[in-house]
DNA sequence: TGTACATCAGTGAACGCGCGTTCACTGATGTAC
DNA sequence: TGTACATCAGTGAACGCGCGTTCACTGATGTAC
């Protein structure tokens, strides 16, 4: 409270806020169909009103997808509680994940659904996605890799993947995170896109089984 | 082509096709932005005049996901090779859903990427979808279940699942081809939507190590 | 084979709507002396 | 404390565009006698 500089600055942030408060209601309903104009008239001002506080849409596209991954990023830290075994860390990371995603499926699908057409999304997004790799890549570090023969996927992720210089990971850490990280994504996906209606299961019993699979 | 009825008939079908091209074209910059003007406009016709061959815009969606599911039902099938065995026929038939969805990969989306917003699929897809997922049943039903206790997800398969209901296939039968289809889907649509790059390894390692797990 | 009629593909104008964005302007708020 | 000025949020009009869809109409194609 004492922290925002003047009031008038205050007065900004807030307003930027709300924006994007009703941006996401927007988002809800597919992330093309998000319109400055529509925003404006749920605030109650005039559509040119919010050039004030975004330079166009993109900009305030790219704040959703930045924000969302700010809040995906620090879910799964908050999650990985360093007291816990690394399996049961893991477990709980994924747990955290898919109770973000289910809680705001729209949020979810915006930063991994189909892209949106003509928008590419900030360099600063791949950074956030990366430090949340490295949430689970720490927690596989801890667990023994185990004996083996080095796979295909483990080879070609060392000798030919930049993803490796980034993060000082086994090659085994390497293959286990994106095997969980695809596999989680499988599922959620699949579940928010409706495609589990009819079927009559619940699919976390499904995610649960994955998240099993993919730690042990 | 003695096949067909009249001339007329057969020219009707033959711009239907015609205009379901270049719908396909549009939808490649995002299913939401499918428009019948600009349809019209690239075929060198006026607008109103695709109302004599589709309904209305969601008429012409149905058409193209319809076609979508039966495109993909059709390449798996062809895929299941009945003289190879199962784990080879799994194999292949995975194989060929990764080349059909890079080779289309705005096709794929259409039907298993984020939902387009207004739209709802029609009951048809859900019933090509299930004769798709017949081919992954059958195969794994000639695998042998092997022991073991029964999951949490097996048993909620045959007590809640409709789905356990509509095909004859053993509990563990159903659990395996959830997994695969999910693990599949978590791959290739990540993949699709530029998730990967940047990290430089390549994404056909890890759907192959992912069948394999799968299916062995 | 020729004529009368029905069918139907395609047109152009129009309706009402919404979009992103720019521009000149008003009026309130804050700042400097 | 009061006055002069600068800052800036917000407005309303406008631009150009595209959308889905309807409607009355033209003109070519097919059908029936």
């Amino acid at each position: 409270m004492a922290q925002g500089g003047s009031p008038r600055e205050r007065y900004r942030e807030q307003i930027r806020a709300e924006i994007k408060t009703h941006a996401w209601d927007q988002v809800a309903g597919g992330a093309a169909a998000l319109s400055l104009n529509g925003i404006a008239k749920e605030m109650g001002i005039s559509g040119p009103a919010l050039y004030r506080y975004f330079r166009n849409r993109d900009e305030l596209i790219t704040e959703l997808v930045l924000d969302a991954y700010r809040d995906l990023a620090g879910t799964c830290r908050a999650a990985a509680d360093p007291a816990l075994s690394p399996e049961k860390r893991l477990s709980e990371v994924a747990g955290a994940m898919r109770r973000w995603a289910l809680g705001a499926p729209h949020r979810y699908l915006l930063i991994f659904g189909t892209p949106v057409p003509g928008y590419v999304a900030p360099p600063e997004a791949t950074t956030i996605a990366s430090s949340l790799m490295a949430v689970l890549l720490d927690a596989f570090a801890e667990l023994a890799d185990g004996p083996g023969v080095r796979t295909p996927l483990e080879t070609d992720l060392v000798t030919h993947g930049q993803w490796a210089g980034e993060h000082a990971a086994t090659p085994v850490a390497l293959r286990r995170v994106l095997t969980l990280w695809t596999r989680l994504h499988g599922v959620v996906s699949l579940e928010l896109a409706g495609h589990f209606t009819g079927m009559g299961f619940d699919p976390g019993l499904l995610y649960a089984a994955e998240v099993e699979a993919a730690i042990c």
